[in-house]
Formats: structure tokens, C-alpha cells, sequence
DNA sequence: CGCGTTGTTGACGAGTATCAACTATTGTGG
DNA sequence: CCACAATAGTTGATACTCGTCAACAACGCG
């Protein structure tokens, strides 16, 4: 019960939403709805076609690409409040897998964007949004292309470190599994593992279970994040 | 003035402009201007103000971004045809540096975006090559987080035969150097050099000077550009 | 023609992938 | 709730790729 009081919070808190009136809240409600959806599931596949956007409320959610051969390549991993399947094609470039249980909202494409084309404010967040994907994504180009394997672990759990809800910034919950960030980080598992392994071993992080860390050197952790 | 027609010609079929009626076509030319840009000077920096979008009409740019710590990620090489400045913020996020002296259409960006507010093909046009954007850097992501250097050298040679203008997809113009190459694959110059070699030993390309490079089998540079 | 810049090649070492064995964790049925 | 199986994660040995440092070659320009 509490909990459902934050994520309500979470939907209308959300920086998509920011700065817009009661009225334009209770019309974006007018063509919304609320779907759940189980862990190992898909929302969505790479290339269907974009019908609906969506909002994460609770759970977690993982933005995967795979090429013609088959290999996958982690674009993103989406906390709640995270707005997803802002596309600027008709159709999805990537699929979405769910990692745990999750629980969004969910709006049809069509009555979202003319209601963009009326609201300047909600117009504006939505570009801004999509701006962040760019960003992220030429963020990530950046740590495949410079960065060493341990430094693109101390990237992800910096991110992770910030975006989760929540106050703790020190212990991090890993919702997803070694190949999943081998896959997002251009790894592999055995070079992620070893990667942890380094940075417990270093006094950076510790190592609580396999998905539990805790960061114990912010600051070396950031400028190894941030390296090169 | 031969080049001078083909060079209109670039312009009004650039696909940003494709479906937009005479009048359209008018209102646009109202704002736009035409600009030169002398090869080694900035078209734009990370981080000024978005004021003007541009359309590549001939020359060469290359648009890159640079880390805090000063280390340099080529994000894309432009072609003429190119559509260059669409951003969802109001700052860029990358420069855009000129390899060959350019001529530009420039636009007044809000002029643009209001006229685009009004007009639906323009603004799926907008919108289609924003999203191109996207998909490239998520295929450049895909690149340097799977494939091995000279399959990145493929990848690269791949995409700029079938970008660059005219009909003669074999001889491949690198308008760039070695270095601009190796950021933008997140290689160094030295590997990238060494790819080329061992391309060329292996009978997949003719290496006729440092910048101009024939493809020889074109079916194993397209399997080897999109191995993994 | 000499000089600076750019590109190539070689030797070597650091870092990561691969293969294999082992350990820890999770899930399932009794 | 436990035992066992299946899955996930870790560690070690080794090979290969790529980065680094250094020398050399080719090109462009005054």
C-alpha cells in the first residue's frame, strides 16, 4: 500500500510529466492505461510496430539490440520513471526485455504525440527525453571505444549508483545478470566477473552477493568511471 | 557550373526536403542562407547554442565529441546530402569539424521547426532523420563492442561506399586520416593501419594511395563489415 | 632538396577472449 | 524444509588481439 502511494508518485513526478496542469494530466489519463508485465517477458520487439509509449513505474526493464547474426548488444537498463519507446520511426529499434516484475503505464502513440503537438511543456520533455537516449548512447560509444574493462564496470555501477530510487547511492542492487553486462559493457562474462573481482580486491566496491554491491570508494570509483 | 547545378540538385533532393510542395520550398529558401566552410575550421561546437540546423551540399565534415578528459570520439562522417544540426536539446552535443572545404544551407532553426510544426512531411522527414542518428550510433555501438579491428575497418568502408555520392561504389574517397579513423572505431592509428594491411594482403582491397582505397571483393568486406 | 607531417611496419607487453574446472546460488520436487 | 539438480558466477591457464614504443618510409610543401 505504501508502496503503491510511491509509485504513483513515481508516474506523476516523472520529468515527462513535469510542468503540466490537472487538465492535461486527467487527458493524458483519458488515453492511458496501466499494464503489468512479468519478468522474462518482452514489452516489445526490435522492428514491431511503435503503437504505444510507456512509463516504468516498478520493476525493471532491460533495452536489448541484436544484429542479423544473432548477437545481442544491451543498449540500456530502465529504472522507474524511465520513459520508454520514444522512437522517432515507426517502428521499435530494439526490444525490451523485463528483468523484474514490473508494472507501467502505458499510452497510445498517436493521442500522446497530438497531445505534444497542443502541450509546448509536454512537447519539450519529450524531446528532451529523447535527447537523453542520444546522449546516453554516445556516452556508452565512449566507454566501449576507451575505456578498460574494470573502468567500464565502475561506468555502469556509477550510473546505476545514480539512477536507482531510493536515498542509498552505496549499496547497488544488480537486477541483471553477468551476461546481461557483458553484453551491455561489449564483454564477456568472465571478464566482468574478474573485473568485480579487481575492484572488491582494491578496496573500490564490496561484494556482498552476486547481485548486491556496495560502493566503498565513491570518489575513485567516479574517476574510474569516468577515465580516459 | 556543371558541379554547381549538381550541387542544387543535392539540395532539393536531400531527403529532408522529399514530398515538400514549390511553395514549401519557397518559405524554406525565406530562411535559409548559404555558407562556406574552409577545411580545418569548426562548423559548430559541443555545447553551443543549437540557433541553426544545416543541409551538406558539398565538401566534407566530420562531427565528433570530447570527453572531459579531452579524449576525442568521432561520432560520424558527413556526406553531401547530409542533414546536420537536428537536436531534441538546445545545445549540440558533438562539433562538427570540416575535412574538405564545404557549402552549406543553413537554416534559422526555429524558423525551421515552426515550419515543420505546420507542415507533416517535413516534420516525418525531421523526424526519420533524427531517428537515423540513433540507428547509426547504435549500429557504431554494436561495432566497437563486438567486432575485431579490421572487421571495424570493413564496417567503415562498407558504410562509406554506400554513402558517398555518385555512381562508382568500388573506389572508396577517405577524406580522413588515419587518426580520425582510429577515434572513430575506438582503434589506434597504428592497428588501423595494420587492418588496412591485412585487408589488402588478403586480396579484399586495393590500397592505390593512404586516401583512396578500392574494394575488391565486395561480398567478403559486406560479410566481414557486419561479422558477430 | 630538406623538413615536417602522415602513414607503415616491427618488437614487445598489457589486456581480454577462450576453454576448462570449480564453486555458489537458485529453483524444484519429495 | 531439505536434497538434489540446474543455473549462474568465479577462477585459472593459455592464446590471441590490440596498444605502446620505436624505427622507418612516403608524401606534401616551402
Amino acid at each position: 500500500m505504501i508502496q503503491d502511494i510511491a509509485q504513483q508518485e513515481t508516474f506523476f513526478h516523472s520529468r515527462l510529466f513535469k510542468g503540466l496542469s490537472k487538465e492535461d494530466m486527467q487527458e493524458v489519463a483519458g488515453f492511458t492505461k496501466s499494464k503489468r508485465l512479468k519478468a522474462g517477458s518482452y514489452l516489445f520487439r526490435q522492428h514491431s510496430k511503435a503503437t504505444h509509449a510507456y512509463t516504468l513505474i516498478s520493476g525493471a526493464l532491460m533495452l536489448e539490440r541484436t544484429s542479423q547474426s544473432g548477437r545481442r548488444q544491451v543498449i540500456d537498463f530502465s529504472h522507474p520513471g524511465n520513459f520508454i519507446g520514444i522512437t522517432n520511426n515507426d517502428e521499435f529499434e530494439f526490444s525490451v526485455y523485463c528483468l523484474r516484475d514490473a508494472h507501467l503505464q502505458c499510452y497510445v502513440r498517436n493521442n500522446f504525440l497530438e497531445l505534444a503537438d497542443r502541450n509546448p511543456v509536454l512537447k519539450n520533455n519529450i524531446r528532451r527525453t529523447g535527447s537523453n537516449v542520444l546522449t546516453h548512447t554516445l556516452d556508452q560509444l565512449f566507454a566501449l571505444g576507451q575505456k578498460k574493462a574494470h573502468e567500464r564496470v565502475c561506468y555502469l555501477l556509477h550510473e546505476l549508483s545514480l539512477r536507482q530510487s531510493g536515498t542509498d547511492r552505496e549499496t547497488i542492487d544488480l537486477f541483471m545478470n553477468r551476461q546481461d553486462i557483458a553484453d551491455y559493457l561489449g564483454l564477456t562474462i568472465e571478464t566482468v566477473s574478474r573485473a568485480f573481482s579487481k575492484l572488491k580486491k582494491d578496496g573500490i566496491i564490496a561484494v556482498d552477493s552476486p547481485h548486491r554491491v556496495r560502493i566503498v570508494e565513491h570518489e575513485q570509483l567516479d574517476t574510474l568511471a569516468s577515465a580516459r
